[in-house]
DNA sequence: TTGTATGCGTTATCAT
DNA sequence: ATGATAACGCATACAA
């Protein structure tokens, strides 16, 4: 019987000799009770180590203090950055954090977001990669909620995201500046908002300097991904490459020395995201900041309004510009 | 009304012309229900859009279906594996996993863990670092839980260890064998537990190899700690650096590259973990692989079998024996 | 200031 | 097979 958390309420009114309801009072620190009962209560509470059930507690109040996040991928820094920075930052609000990935049903990413909402008062949706039509769906089905990294164009959903496209904009340019006129970009995965953005950028820039060519190719966003494409990225004749994402990057790395292909020397290579471990590469990256815990506290404090003003509180989108990163990995056209 | 998931059953029983309770029946696929009846209730609830609602089930069940994880830092590659072998387990069974770190405070980490069990149905403690008598009391009122990375003797709790002390052990022969007689072992956070086994595997391997000198020196579990550590590495006249764990092994690595120290050639060093970016380190990481996300997953396992047979499962202690991963940043004594 | 009574949305027991 | 009804453990409006 002491073991568990059984003790209920009833017990502790019970062996205190007063109501229920007083003690719900005393442990909701209401002003109106008399000292003395409060008093004793507490020490019955306390003998008895009795802590109210937060379940009970949350059917009766019409909130878990718990928030969800749903991810892609858990196995990515990036993202584990993020729930990072929401985590400390709901913590400090009493909220705890529940996470999810899609990793291994990417298909069904909606249902899952759903789901996971509702378990939780309040919903981070970050980089989702579901169809427009379907986001739609979730984001109603699902608010209080914040989307981070992708953005949905007359919605009044809290976003929070990466300037991706400025943010190749710079790589480009920065390769440029180094020399460099024949460039591939190992593509993200194709549902990936970000991925779109970031093609989107290089299309612009390539359009203002005819004299580069930027080839696109299908690749990945994780490691292996990078890892593989080291036949697509030599075979292509391209100086220098941009990788979608830091993780790509360090595939391709760790395979083109492998290979003995020197980096900067004969090819460059730049990431995205700086990642922690982004500057102890070999060489170390060249690559775009993101403030990625920052996105994961920054969502919670938009959720924190949400929650506190249901009325339609200031549902701006907020821009991250990245920044770039100069490193090793990227040199001097040869 | 049909923004949220307000729907509640009584509404679905109302409009469907039935009691509450056949809804409930239907909803949780009962066979005693009249196939005509189930299919109206179907219909109507799926118009409704209703599903039960979590917390109300929880508090009439007893049960919420979620875990708690806690580790020290969810800043870590290791315990972030940990977790994504916890949840994608946990997800299969339909459990979810609630997250919490005790970084910001961790002398509070007994609360911590008693508070997040508050919330679930189970816990998952990793690598905790308070006192053993407080471990005691923690486990205690936190049952059923599974301990990761510490052990208890005399506990039946479950447990999934890494055998620290012969994996340390073979960290200090790997560089005897490369002719390294003077070691300096950067230790990790005094209060882990696995640092201490790690410390105990290096007196005994020393203690048999007398020729050896082992200098154990304060650092800590981060990054930023192996950075720091520099000065009294290159003060100590060692040849080879044992780090705690390969965040520390990156830190002092990075230094060491601006400082200009060549490593190997003046120096090996040799992390521990085998987290997924050391074999991209520069150079890449000699360490010892411990299978994290094993270590979430099987704890699930554990946990799952507790859940189910309340009835003192199989309490079994499991032991995983890291491997050695011979990589660039250990070579022959210059 | 304190107690009574009711509701939160389910599931489960026990009739029918 | 179905429907009342009572838990589950708490918070709160209302009454005293």
């Amino acid at each position: 019987m002491s073991s568990d958390g059984v003790t209920t309420i009833a017990e502790v009114a019970r062996q205190a000799g007063v109501s229920r309801a007083t003690v719900s009072r005393v442990m909701n620190d209401r002003a109106t009770v008399d000292p003395q009962l409060a008093a004793r209560v507490r020490e019955v509470a306390a003998r008895l180590n009795y802590s109210p059930s937060r379940v009970a507690r949350s059917l009766s109040l019409g909130r878990t203090q718990t928030v969800g996040l749903l991810v892609p991928d858990l196995g990515n820094p990036m993202f584990q950055q993020v729930l990072r920075g929401a985590n400390q930052a709901a913590r400090r609000s009493g909220y705890r954090i529940l996470v999810a990935d899609s990793i291994e049903e990417p298909q069904r990413e909606a249902e899952l977001a759903i789901e996971a909402r509702r378990r939780c008062d309040a919903l981070i949706l970050c980089s989702p990669r579901m169809p427009e039509a379907e986001l739609v769906q979730v984001l109603n089905a699902t608010r209080p909620v914040v989307l981070v990294n992708r953005e949905l164009t007359g919605s009044d959903v809290p976003t929070l995201t990466v300037d991706y496209v400025h943010g190749i904009r710079a790589v480009a340019q920065h390769l440029l500046e180094l020399g460099h006129h024949r460039i591939v970009y190992l593509a993200g995965p194709t549902e990936s908002a970000s991925n779109a953005a970031r093609l989107a950028g290089l299309r612009e820039w390539q359009a203002e300097h005819p004299e580069v060519t930027i080839e696109p190719v299908p690749c990945g966003s994780m490691i292996e991904d990078g890892y593989r494409a080291i036949d697509t990225v030599l075979g292509s004749g391209a100086t220098a490459v941009i990788a979608f994402n830091d993780l790509v990057a360090f595939g391709l790395l760790g395979k083109l020395d492998e290979a003995g292909v020197d980096v900067p020397g004969a090819l460059s290579v730049a990431g995205f995201d700086d990642i922690d471990f982004a500057r102890y590469a070999r060489p170390s990256l060249t690559t775009m900041s993101v403030p990625q815990a920052e996105l994961g506290q920054q969502a919670w404090d938009h959720l924190r309004e949400l929650l506190e003003e249901p009325g339609q509180a200031t549902p701006r989108t907020q821009y991250f510009r990245p920044q770039l990163i100069v490193r090793a990995s990227t040199g001097s056209r040869s």
